[in-house]
DNA sequence: CCAATCTCAGGCTCACTGAAATCG
DNA sequence: CCGATTTCAGTGAGCCTGAGATTG
């Protein structure tokens, strides 16, 4: 039939499987982990380090609940992270002296310098990972998958009371 | 200090991480595979199975290698996919006579039956799934996703040459 | 000797649950 | 007693690697 080059017969995907839209979503959301991971790599970060700085920029000093909220990560998760972090001397965690159960996470003026270094190479991953689209392109999936997720909260359920 | 009334306070998530691709591709994937597993679950099935019926249905029957490379389960993994499928008697699994190093895995009419009833549930899931776009919207993320994942080959690089 | 297939035995990340200890 | 927070322990799916045995 096509007289293509199909040397190496990749074994093409069933036209039925390939246009789901949940598997286009799981392959797209494969491609983007692995270019910001190949990236953050270069840091020896990993993604959640990200987010978590970012929080803490935004909003300044937070207790692991709050961070655990506002970036997705769940509680039981959050603890490893936050430990990484503060081998980097990213991060301080210290007891709050106002409501001794919590911990107030603090970012560092390493952990400042840290995040503007993994904010450029995740910068640099989307622009990779969008290249194939032009501009309008980029700005519409942008909206439509905010669209989606926005409607499908809780998305993530709120890591604490999700019972 | 800070009163705390603010008990069920959702807590967002900053601006800065909200608009990121990536982590909204990661986020709508989450959605996606809740949707498309809860329904399956009616019928004990996961999202593997599906894959696999689908292109024994298209293809015909196939060895296990081929399976893997079409549906993207990678071959260690399609072992065990391929045993469930066994269990339901919904695949038969034979020697290939032509080729004794490979397995000849067959579509049952069980399995048949089988595939309709998850095709049903798949595409429940899907409409549910892109229930917030308009159907112009759905085809249009669909496009977009088709082109980034396109793009972005080998997304899995064929599992069994992959070195 | 090289390549492909099937299988087992792991690896790691990530989403998620349960429960204990502490505190308000 | 109730509820929130931190932490630990662990499950299960999914992606991925390595290696051995068999066959072409």
């Amino acid at each position: 039939m096509r007289r293509a080059f199909m040397s190496t017969t990749p074994e093409p995907a069933p036209a039925r499987l390939r246009t789901i839209p949940s598997r286009l979503l799981a392959g797209a959301s494969i491609v983007a982990d692995r270019l910001v991971n190949e990236r953050l790599a270069a840091e020896g970060a990993r993604k959640w380090h990200f987010a978590v700085l970012v929080a803490l920029a935004e909003s300044g000093a937070a207790s692991q609940a709050d961070l655990s909220r506002s970036t997705g990560i769940y509680r039981s998760d959050m603890v490893a992270v936050l430990n990484e972090l503060a081998n980097g001397a990213y991060i301080r965690r210290e007891p709050d002296p106002a409501d001794r159960r919590r911990n107030v996470i603090t970012l560092t003026p390493a952990g400042r310098r840290h995040l503007e270094r993994l904010d450029t190479l995740i910068t640099d991953a989307q622009r990779e990972l969008l290249a194939p689209l032009t501009p309008r392109q980029q700005d519409e999936l942008t909206h439509l998958l905010t669209v989606l997720t926005e409607h499908h909260r809780p998305q993530h359920p709120r890591p604490d009371d999700a019972r």
